[in-house]
Order: C-alpha cells, then structure tokens, then sequence
DNA sequence: CAGCATCCATGACGATACTG
DNA sequence: CAGTATCGTCATGGATGCTG
C-alpha cells in the first residue's frame, strides 16, 4: 500500500501528487503515530510538571518498560519536544525536560485528557448499554 | 504484567488498590487506545462535517482496509461516539453519524491536528537536526 | 544509573473470499 | 452496498542480559 495522501484537510487530488516523499504525508497521521505510541502522552504529561531523570520518569509511570521509555525518550529528543541534560557525576544522571515546543503539544493533549475524564462515565455507559444489547 | 493504575494526575498510591478491574485502570489509558489506532481520528474527523455512508467513508480515507473500517465505526458506536442509520432501501444505506460526545472529542482532537500542522516544519528540522548530529 | 542488543509473544492490520 | 470470516505478515513491545 503507498500513502502519501492527506485526507484529511481535504485537498487529496492537491496534496498527493509531488513524489515527494517529503513533505508529502499530512502531518496528522506522524502526530497520530506519535501520540498512538501509547508512552509519548504519558512522559510528555509528566515532564510537563518537572523535569525528570529516566529512573524518576520508570518509576512514575510504572508498566513500561525499560526498553520503550528510552526509546520514547529518543523519539521525543528527535522530534524537539524534550531535551536531553546529562551531568558527568559519577554514575551519569540525566535529566529530560520539556521543550516549550513540547509544551504546545502538551496544552492540547490535556484537553483531550480533561475531556477523557470528564466524559468516561458516558463512554463507559455507552459501552455497557452497546455490549448488554 | 498487571496494571491497574493510573500514573498520571497523580494519585497512583489512592488509584491503584482497589482490586476492581471495572472502574480501575485511568481513563487516559483507555483514550489513547482509541486515539491510537490510527483510524478514529480520521473517521471523526471526517464524521465532523457530516455524516457518511460506509463506502463514502472508505474512499475518502483510502489507505484502510475494508476489514479496519468496519472494525473502528463498531468500536466508536460502542462508545457511543457515533450511530449508525441503516435505511432499509434495496441494497441496504449505512449511514454514520457522529454523536454529541463524539463532537466533544473531536473539539479536543482539532486542537491537536491544528497543532500539528502549525508546528510540523519546527519538528521536522528538529528530526533533521538530530539525525544530521 | 543510563541505555543498547537480543529474543520472542502477541496483536494489529491487510488481502482475500464469501453472505445478506 | 454493507459486512463477516479466515489467514498470513509485520510491527509493537516485554523480558533478559550486557556495557560504560
């Protein structure tokens, strides 16, 4: 299968031509990719509240593991919404804070959060209403 | 691995007891399950300025499967985000349409879109950067 | 402490074929 | 037209073990 179309804003026919594989993709879909990844939302929220070091950031969120925070860190780091502070002590201690490019991000994240848990009790009703018919 | 948590706003030690698997885990996980399989959003979006037939809905998204489509509207009129309109003509008419609270969510989910396509040339350097370092 | 590499299970997803 | 069923594939992500 070959994207490269955005069907979303509406200008298909416009957007997919230009092989360019570029630009080419609506950034929709990356952002959706990104948010999909089920930690990004996550470390984003609490990096949000204070800057943090893996082992803060592993032990606050508590499932995830090892492996996914750092590569969720690394993917953040790349896309420009957290920074990377390492302090030569010792044993290394490095820090991950927000970036205020990250910070954008995060204040429509928490709305779609506040939505979540404004409405659950009716999605969940809505579930149970759906699953008892 | 068990979850049962909720890490985010901040009360993990008063969320996590309560054996009940019911009303346990955050709400945040379970939208971003939604949120994360990549369809609903664009489903919704779609949804959001006006209500489209099954086929209607697999053309302009082009790039699902048949199989996915089918699979996302029963999950978001599960939640009670859309409803379903069948029109008993000859071959039968399937209409979808977004519900209040899926609007609600929508609102939420625009903000981020509207984000993204702001914001997606700062992040795009910023990967270019990082993959030029 | 931070973090990469490896192995492996599960599940998401697409392709295809078939029903009302 | 709308939708289900089945199957194969591939990515996601967890567990474990090793390095600076």
């Amino acid at each position: 299968m070959q994207d490269g179309t955005c069907t979303l804003q509406g200008h298909p026919e416009v957007t997919a031509r230009h092989g360019d594989v570029f630009a080419a993709d609506c950034p929709t879909r990356q952002l959706l990719d990104r948010i999909g990844d089920k930690w990004s939302v996550l470390i984003l929220t609490l990096l949000g509240g204070q800057d943090l070091r893996h082992n803060a950031l592993k032990r606050r969120i508590q499932g995830i593991s090892q492996k996914m925070l750092s590569q969720t860190l690394r993917s953040l780091e790349r896309d420009g919404l957290v920074t990377r502070h390492v302090r030569p002590t010792v044993p290394v201690e490095v820090e991950y804070r927000i970036t205020p490019l990250g910070r954008g991000l995060l204040d429509a994240l928490r709305l779609m959060i506040d939505w979540a848990e404004a409405k659950m009790p009716e999605v969940a009703a809505a579930q149970a209403a759906y699953d008892r018919r």
